[in-house]
RNA sequence: GCCGAAGUGGCGGAACUGGCAGACGCGCCGGACUCAAAAUCCGGUGGCCUUCGGGCCGUGUGGGUUCGAUUCCCACCUUCGGCACCA
């Protein structure tokens, strides 16, 4: 008699038993003992602890990971899976202030519970490398790390414009304003000027365009290669006529150079406060003043004609310097050369102040009105017109990009404190790296009020310069979030090292990642950020490798009513009660089976009995073959001939096509003709096969079946591998097309060569019919499928 | 405007290398079991036509290549994502 299938029972049971053992833990190599050769690195990105509860996009990332660790260690991998917690930052202090608790409390409370429900899903991870953002024995490393940055000249403080937003009260980076709006709160982002901590990422903007040894979906890249906006020009310098200064402009069309008919300043441009006429001047205060955005936005160009003229290089001819707010300071030089002709703003604009249009490129592409340029094809041009004007030092290929370095102070209470000290004397010191870290002190009013929360505790802020040893302020700024997160990946190999942030020998046999899963939000922010952080790492010798993601998968986002979950939209649906409702191997099974894992899917709990259907069908049918005697040699049949082609197919689909829906249906293929046919004599095979597949996906009631099968321990049995020989056919299903439209469909035996295949083809009563009167003109045979007769 | 992805039944989706379109599941319809219901099991389920043998149409639209196209090529439409007064 069959006993009921109890998923909360079973789940328990395993779930004791792998804790009690261990069973995913991946201890690290030991430098003296040979290392495994195949060794796999699974990570997701970590969770931030601001929510009271995973939600179901959680859900499908870890489960996912977990699929391809199973998979893996039963494939003979060596595998680390860790897990921890982006505890810092923005959403984990607004929570706390929604709450109207310390943040420290928020978070440690919610990390406790999404433990659980992590351990609740019977998930695989190595628990025994958890780490924390919020940790000092985490963030005295991220400090560290730093002061390395600044040491290498690769981290700096500068005062200049920098995104405010006025609701969270906090500079944001760059990368996180969205349309002029903060990412997080949706609160118009203001320009400040300000002293700031950046990371110099520009540095190595031409390299982030390359992917050495890392195989990155190609939208990624596109993403990552907008962002850094390389582009190709020149720099051309125009001396101004009544002053004899040199004004820089980049171009990406020096081609053009003859059509220049004016030139033009950004607002911003020293030059127009340092000479232009006051009707300029005015207007350039009004004009930097607007937001970028409503620059943009505007239908009309404005300008002034600031009393200049600038000499063309190229042609000596005399143009006239305008102010006006589509050129941009933050981009080339601020300064620009107008060509109406052949841009379509400076058309704008010539268009608004009656100046000249001189066309100088023909239809064909080629240039006129260029002297002796003329005839050139515009690539051609683009190089003579250049290169002429490098011999008389007024130019030079240049490359210009869109990318600016990341600021990363913040001028909040819940992060990282920056290791640093500012003295009246000697300036900005590091902290001493014996006196890291630098606690982030317990207070009581942390809220955001336009300065640091911390720079109003004197406690924290007196301190004595570590140089000279007077009075100095440290530095009331804590880092942004995405730095603890640019190198989490690495501590996870090394989380218990006190006496450095990892060891180089255990990241570099691990490293890089494997497979990283994550949503395709982070490509211009936190991906971005890793690359930097390990490339810089790799310059200074402190790891091997130059990339830290050898591969990269974005999930699609779990929608509620059309859009993503999340918390600030309130609509939030964690896995507790369907777990309550059907078990955690239905819910893993099921948001997997939902569709394809890279596409959205909207989360609906109505499919879900579908699989538990499955599950109990599975769960009766493995003890019906339980309960019969084995029979010997039992796999001579149709049935083990399915069960071999269903390890075919999931293996591949996990393992080389990261796809984890269809596996699941092969797998209820299977289920389907074995509950047909449980007294074959392969029954027993493909039950065993069947249990065996299905662990990754439903690893404790996969485990149970095991027991029921006469057999334990199958989180560590090795993977099934497909009996080659059982996968040959000795007939196959010959399918007759006359004039590419199927007639006829019939078995006939798999070594039929293709004469005789024409000639079974012929004998068929339906295709004759169709051949009848007509003029055969072509026979079309595909081995091991298809016969086409063309009439 | 530039760059990238996608469009298949009532729904989620499958078809990997050009070879039977719609696997698997949901939903729906019918049947068995039952006093009844739930659960379970069996069968059906793209559209139109049918003399019940089958026939025709069908993968966003229009063309093309091919014996044969969901798959390749061209043009277009729609949706989604990234960049954007970036010179």
């Amino acid at each position: 008699m069959t006993p009921r299938y109890e998923p909360h029972e079973i789940e328990q049971k395993w779930q004791r038993v792998w804790e009690d053992e261990g069973a995913f833990r991946a201890p690290n190599p030991v430098q003296s003992e040979p290392t495994a050769e195949n060794h796999w690195y699974q990570l997701e990105m970590l969770p931030y602890p601001s929510g009271p509860s995973l939600h179901m996009g959680h859900v499908l990332n870890y489960t996912m990971g977990d699929v391809q660790t199973h998979v893996r260690r039963r494939s003979g991998w060596h595998v680390v899976r860790p897990m921890g917690w982006d505890a810092f930052g923005l959403p984990a202090e607004n929570a706390a202030i929604r709450e109207g608790r310390h943040p420290r409390e928020t978070i440690e409370r919610n990390i406790e519970t999404m433990r659980g429900q992590m351990k609740r899903l019977g998930w695989a991870i190595d628990w025994e490398r958890e780490v924390s953002a919020h940790q000092p024995t985490f963030y005295r490393w991220t400090q560290w790390l730093f002061q390395q940055f600044v040491a290498n000249g690769l981290c700096y403080r500068r005062e200049g414009p920098v995104n405010w937003c006025p609701n969270d009260q906090t500079v944001i980076a760059n990368e996180y304003v969205v349309d002029g709006r903060c990412e997080r709160c949706g609160a118009e982002v203001e320009l400040r000027n300000m002293t700031q901590w950046y990371m110099r990422t520009t540095a190595y903007a031409d390299e982030l365009l390359e992917y050495p040894g890392a195989e990155w979906p190609e939208k990624t890249k596109a993403i990552q290669r907008n962002w850094i906006g390389r582009s190709e020009g020149a720099e051309i310098l125009f001396r101004v006529e009544e002053t004899g200064e040199d004004l820089a402009v980049f171009t990406t069309r020096p081609d053009t150079l003859f059509g220049a008919t004016f030139f033009a300043l950004a607002p911003e441009h020293p030059f127009v406060n340092a000479h232009a006429s006051e009707e300029a001047k005015e207007y350039a205060r009004h004009a930097g003043a607007r937001p970028v955005e409503e620059r943009a936005a505007a239908t009309t160009k404005t300008g002034v004609f600031t009393g200049f003229h600038a000499v063309n290089p190229i042609n000596g001819e005399r143009l006239p310097i305008w102010v006006s707010d589509f050129v941009l300071m933050d981009y080339g030089t601020g300064a620009i050369g107008g060509v109406p002709a052949h841009d379509e703003r400076d058309a704008q604009f010539a268009e608004t102040f009656g100046l000249p249009v001189v066309p100088v490129i023909d239809d064909e592409g080629r240039l006129i009105n260029s002297e002796r340029f003329d005839g050139l094809p515009s690539e051609e041009g683009k190089r003579a017109i250049v290169a002429a004007l490098e011999q008389e030092g007024r130019g030079k290929p240049t490359v210009n990009y869109r990318l600016r370095d990341w600021s990363v102070s913040r001028q909040r209470y819940w992060g990282c404190p920056i290791p640093f000290v500012h003295c009246e004397k000697c300036g900005v010191v590091p902290v001493p790296e014996q006196d890291l870290p630098v606690i982030l002190p317990d207070i009581e009013d942390y809220a955001p009020k336009g300065r640091p929360p911390l720079a109003a505790n004197e406690e924290f802020m007196a301190v004595h310069c570590p140089q000279c040893g007077g009075p100095a302020r440290r530095d009331p700024d804590t880092m942004d979030t995405f730095v603890d997160s640019s190198w989490y990946f690495l501590r996870y190999i090394d989380s218990h090292n006190d006496e450095a942030p990892f060891d180089r020998f255990v990241v570099d046999y691990w490293l890089p990642v494997s497979q990283y899963i994550g949503g395709i939000d982070h490509s211009t922010g936190h991906l971005l950020y890793s690359r930097f952080f390990v490339k810089a790492m790799n310059d200074w010798g402190m790891v091997g490798f130059r990339e830290p993601f050898a591969r990269v998968f974005h999930q699609g986002w779990v929608t509620l009513g059309g859009t993503k979950m999340s918390k600030t939209k309130g609509n939030v649906e964690g896995p507790d009660q369907v777990v309550d409702a059907y078990g955690a191997d239905a819910v893993r099974l099921y948001i997997l089976f939902m569709g394809p894992a890279d596409q959205d899917m909207e989360w609906t709990p109505d499919g879900v009995e579908g699989i538990v259907r499955f599950l109990r069908r599975l769960w009766r049918i493995v003890h019906e073959v339980a309960e019969r005697p084995p029979a010997d040699d039992a796999r001579e049949a149709a049935l083990a001939r399915k069960a071999n082609e269903t390890i075919v197919r999931v293996t591949d689909d996990v393992l080389r096509r990261f796809q984890f829906h269809t596996p699941i249906s092969a797998m209820m293929e299977l289920v389907n003709e074995l509950s047909g046919a449980v007294d074959a004599p392969d029954a027993r095979f493909a039950a065993e096969t069947l249990v065996s597949l299905i662990q990754p996906y439903a690893p404790h009631v996969a485990e149970e079946l095991w027991g029921v099968l006469g057999h334990e321990r199958l989180w560590e049995a090795p993977w099934p591998e497909a009996d080659e020989s059982q996968l040959v056919r000795d007939t196959f299903e010959l399918v007759v097309q006359v004039n590419g439209k199927v007639r006829d469909r019939f078995e006939v035996d798999a070594s039929l060569d293709e004469d005789a295949l024409v000639a079974r083809a012929r004998e068929s009563e339906r295709v004759r019919s169709y051949l009848d009167g007509g003029e055969l003109r072509k026979t079309i045979v595909v081995p091991q499928k298809l016969v086409n007769f063309v009439v």
